[in-house]
DNA sequence: ATAGGTGCAAACAGTTTGCATGTAT
DNA sequence: ATACATGCAAACTGTTTGCACCTAT
């Protein structure tokens, strides 16, 4: 990340300008309303080196796509949106996590994902 | 799931012979120790048999491939090794966990993995 | 006998890499 | 001027599908 371009422009500008993590083809997609001629493997570059420089984070999903959030928030988890596929944050943890593996095993992190209906899909149909 | 055949029996023989969630890859690796033709298509078509059937159950972990476990078992989470990349079993929930769930929110399950080393690789270096 | 199952290979989708060209410094 | 970055397409990996052959019933 040497260099100040255009593509990477465009790509922080997208995950800047989104309130929720974005899917490499959700940043993709998005940055290329910036840059048309934005080409994927640009994409992914960007997404590696953002994430080593540790200005980006991964969040991943139990199965869904990995998304990528700005870095440096404090320790949150996320809530998955069964309707809208949203992923929303969810602030705090529970104590005791990590003490729940078995006798033997060195933890050194977790996830936490909750599933359900966000507030706006609480009583609406299916999309 | 109408015919009973070799490369089924070997399947569900790996499936029940494992005390932890397999990968497909590792499924059909374990099912070929036992028949070694088996393709990796019928491993797969046998998944998705099995699992529409409600005997295999699908264990999704962030960031991973997902494994598959026999259906049925208490509630439970899951340890995924950094080192050697098993997943085990982790006995136990917390109580709270839906509760994190923003105000509004319908929360209708969760996921928690923890991540570290197992056991096996606890003061081993890297594989 | 015959419907369902299997193995192979091709098709796919998502991600990475090689390379010639473009461009920020 | 010269590294570094980009776009394209080919390569990879993991999963699915089409099809001719095989086999449990």
């Amino acid at each position: 990340m040497e260099r100040q371009t255009r593509q990477r422009e465009a790509i922080c500008a997208a995950i800047e300008s989104c309130d929720r993590p974005l899917s490499p083809a959700e940043l993709c997609e998005a940055a290329r309303r910036r840059l048309p001629s934005l080409g994927v493997a640009t994409v992914y570059r960007a997404i590696r080196e953002l994430v080593a420089s540790g200005w980006l984070r991964i969040v991943e999903i139990p199965g869904a796509a990995a998304r990528y959030e700005r870095a440096g928030k404090p320790h949150h988890h996320h809530f998955l949106c069964r309707i809208c596929n949203a992923l929303w944050e969810v602030s705090g943890c529970l104590r005791g996590v990590d003490a729940l593996a078995p006798a033997g095993f060195v933890t050194e992190g977790h996830d936490i994902t909750l599933y359900g209906l966000c507030h706006d899909c609480r009583g609406a149909g299916p999309k």
